[in-house]
DNA sequence: CCACTTGTGTCAAGCCATCGATACAAGTAG
DNA sequence: CTACTTGTATCGATGGCTTGACACAAGTGG
């Protein structure tokens, strides 16, 4: 089973279980790790999978929607809305962050690159 | 301009005040942007200054203390711990968050190493 | 010694998120 | 149409977090 995509839930996390589902499925869908019109497991199944409530679950999708990012409907389940046109490639995004950090602790441009590579290569297998 | 650091609280953001809190504070000093021994605001005014309880920026510290990022004294305020000989670099640190992070939204390791070089690319001469 | 600062502890009150269960609504599949 | 799937809504109970106020403990500086 290509189950695609792994979202998990942090118990230690004091941010509330809907939040955490709904940042990773933002993440994920504005990466678009999720293509257009995929279809998501439906509430009862991703609680149980999650040991969450079915509210929980159903919260979570439900702000999704009202964000433009989900569509919901009975029956037929939920699926990943269209794409936007203010969409941008997240992974540019956290390395733009990282390159401007890294400059304001005082490294160089071949520190900062190469530090990414060393980082690949301590966390190959995780 | 004395101040420092600016640490901000999102009202709208589901994540418990005193969670944010912690992070941005664990985030900072971890990246050595707050040096050792480095002397944090007293409760009672950082509370003043984001709007919230005495008691819940005295929990972020606790917990911070708890974790050996702060040393906490009545009467002589908190400051930044030492750093441990297990130190890593920020550097690293910083390097090793953007993987995890970029790998969590499905992208591979040659995508995340060019990332940083196409950042810095961008980012030359800011 | 003294006044002040600062972190810590407690308490009651209220809000919010979660859970578990249940019922309902709306679409799908036969 | 019927059976099933799936999202939505509600209820009460439980627990965590915040607030505000207050008291206390321990260090600082004169």
């Amino acid at each position: 089973m290509g189950a695609g995509v792994e979202l998990t839930v942090d118990p230690d996390d004091p941010t509330p279980p809907y939040e955490q589902l709904r940042r990773q499925l933002s993440d994920l869908i504005g990466a678009g790790r999720l293509a257009e019109n995929h279809r998501l497991p439906p509430v009862r199944q991703l609680a149980g999978d999650l040991g969450l409530a079915v509210g929980t679950v159903a919260r979570a999708y439900r702000e999704l929607e009202q964000a433009g990012q989900l569509v919901s409907r009975r029956g037929a389940g939920t699926r990943v809305a269209a794409r936007g046109p203010g969409t941008r490639d997240p992974l540019a995004q956290l390395a733009d962050e990282l390159v401007a950090r890294a400059r304001a602790l005082g490294y160089d441009d071949d520190q900062i690159a190469g530090s990414v590579q060393g980082a690949v290569r301590r966390r190959r297998g995780d």
